[in-house]
DNA sequence: GGTGATCCTGCAAAGGTTTGCAGTGAAGTA
DNA sequence: TACTTCACTGCAAACCTTTGCAGGATCACC
């Protein structure tokens, strides 16, 4: 404890009295059924009345207890958001843009974090069920079969993986690394590792099957490593192996594994873009700070987040739990609908990537050390990138 | 919306039937109270009983409704944590460390994003107050007197700001903003600027306090520039600025501007640490990638989350709100015990820095592009680093 | 057989709010 | 004046759980 240096002191403070709907029908004189109200009905109080309700309220600091509330109505205007880590710059965005979505409609969220662990995520969804009016199941490490389980503990809406029944927001990765390997295929990489992230990760198995596909389309082999920690370390682990595999291009996972490759490479003496080029995916703000600045494929996470509150609110309007005439004996099916979306993603090319063995001589290589102007693949760069839109 | 991609199916799935303390109490034949011991207070009923009422609630899939007991007992056993940017690198430790500590205590977290507003900041301490137990403010931006008002609504323990009569964890960013001033000094810098960060910030006063008083202790003369953003882009934005007044070395108010700064330079041609010398403070994960490696103030930002946890949690022991036999009448004064925490800063010194005008010739600079021994000052080199530890 | 202790369980109130129903008084209409 | 309509408000049940109190059964012991 050398480290620290604490100071204590003790006061006497006044206690929180927790001031009720109880409190201000007494100060205004009305039934505590006018007070309530006051507060979620207005319009069918008298105009004089509410002024006085709302004058003693104020005065008492009285603030309606939600939980209460949620207790009869059944719905507690928060909703939750599970995430596998916190500490992946790929999710702040994603979190704010839920965060905004969700504050403009009158709904607060609740962020919890499960360190890549699905035990922690299934726990998170039990405790978050009776809190939250629904969940927001971000990149999710626990099974298909276990997640359509606990749709019925709470509505759900998924990013990043495919569950059918339910509502999921997916992007388009496939799509991604199909850009990627024909961007590196073009560049004349023949050999190229995929440097996979968690086994259960839907984008993983996602971007295996397009890259397999593209690789093959582009006369080019494909060596898959993994999987790994998606992480800079996971990265930077994986450096050895991959100057051992001989490849002369990299597409990782994510950015992150991107950034801590290069790293690890640099360490072992091997030089971007010069020997080994490399790919990432998400374009965190960080791709862009490193040197050399990251060629990624970019992924739309704030449209994600915004979408998934969307399809949650919806979905949660349609059929409120816990209505007041749902007896036991009507629990007959609820027809709902459930949407999937598929957002688009765009290859960023910067200075991680470069000519490779079989590089036809003409052409020089042109990628500036200047002001990143963030360029969709595409123009001047001849690469399928923005080819036929999105698949199914 | 041509960049995205819909598809739409409607299925009949079971409504998601709420099974009550009701439901099982019928099924195993007890009255609800004994369902009710079975989960709260085993040890009450017979373990016949118990494992059949246990049986009988796995089989119905019986979840406890958590809201409904926090509304008797007056715990939820959730804990909030209000964050104000959790794009910013430095807070995912912290999250991260609050939530393991919490779990280990049978508690959840939930986390807030405030985006710098101190509006929204208000805002959330009010929803979150019923419906946790405690609530964590970390590096908040409204006003003292108003956190303290928010204080008598629900237990708060504060991080990164110093409140009389709350609980505080700090970090000695006074000691490291001190540490970095003799650092530069030493280097040769006698023209110093400090980027400021939010106004509101108490880590922003105490950095410009300390900051001062080693400039002039030092013979330095140090400018102020600020308030600004505490983004990597309001520490590009101040570029200019750091060029024109003229200074050889910048203390930023964080690494992320520290970053955004050496950014901003490098695009107007000014070499950093040839011609300027950069410090930042907090030691995020990034520092360590970008080039120049970032020299940086580590703040100990996982033992603060841990810390404030176990603060919140033993005060919240103390004192339990909504207690049974807590009459209005008896609204008297608690007695509850307040510590303040100080946690020690390190400087790490890295790429970012090097001799300055004044700098003697004979020493030559040794710092080398390898890899990074993460070395905390004094190993070395002579600054007062580890001086006189911490003060009060 | 009586006494007391022990163990388990049921009863019912409580916690803060919402809401269907019924009741009040006043205004409007014939 | 009698009757309808309307706007507003009060009553009380309901949401799901916890918990102090008391009752019933069992057992040991004298």
């Amino acid at each position: 404890m050398g480290h620290t240096h604490v100071t204590a002191t003790t006061s006497d403070e006044g206690a929180a009295v927790p001031v009720t709907i109880r409190d201000v029908a007494r100060a205004s004189g009305v039934h505590i059924s006018t007070v309530s109200r006051t507060f979620s009905a207005p319009h069918l109080v008298n105009p004089e009345t509410r002024v006085r309700v709302l004058a003693c309220a104020e005065d008492l600091g009285y603030r309606p207890n939600r939980a209460a509330r949620a207790l009869i109505t059944g719905r507690t205007h928060n909703i939750g958001l599970i995430i596998a880590d916190i500490a992946n710059p790929f999710f702040p965005p994603l979190i704010k843009a839920a965060e905004s979505q969700a504050r403009h409609r009158d709904y607060h969220v609740f962020v919890a974090d499960t360190n890549e662990d699905p035990t922690a995520e299934e726990e998170l969804v039990h405790a978050l069920a009776k809190q939250v009016d629904g969940v927001l199941l971000c990149s999710p490490r626990m099974s298909n079969s276990l997640i359509e389980q606990l749709s019925r503990e709470v509505p759900l809406v998924v990013v990043n993986r495919q569950v059918t029944g339910l509502p999921c927001v997916l992007m388009d990765v496939g799509q991604g690394a199909r850009s990627a390997i024909e961007h590196l295929v073009g560049l004349g990489h023949r050999s190229i590792a995929l440097l996979g992230g968690p086994r259960s990760s839907w984008t993983n198995r996602e971007m295996r099957r397009a890259a397999g596909a593209a690789a093959r389309a582009g006369g080019a082999e494909l060596t898959v490593l993994g999987p790994n920690a998606p992480t800079e370390t996971g990265g930077s682990a994986a450096a050895e192996q991959v100057r051992r595999s001989g490849v002369s291009a990299v597409l990782a996972y994510n950015d992150l594994m991107a950034i801590g490759l290069i790293e690890g490479l640099d360490a072992l003496g091997v030089r971007v873009p010069q020997e080994v080029s490399v790919v990432g995916v998400d374009d965190i703000t960080l791709s862009r700070l490193t040197r050399p600045k990251l060629t990624t494929v970019a992924t739309p996470t704030g449209a994600a987040g915004r979408t998934a509150v969307d399809m949650l609110l919806q979905q949660d309007t349609e059929s409120p739990r816990g209505a007041r005439g749902l007896g036991a004996g009507t629990a007959l099916g609820v027809r709902r609908t459930t949407a999937q979306v598929m957002l688009q993603t765009d290859l960023v090319i910067r200075d991680s990537t470069g000519p490779g063995p079989h590089a036809r001589p003409a052409r020089p290589l042109a990628a500036p050390q200047g002001p990143d102007p963030h360029c969709p693949a595409g123009p001047g760069i001849p690469t399928a990138a923005t080819g036929d839109a999105v698949a199914s």
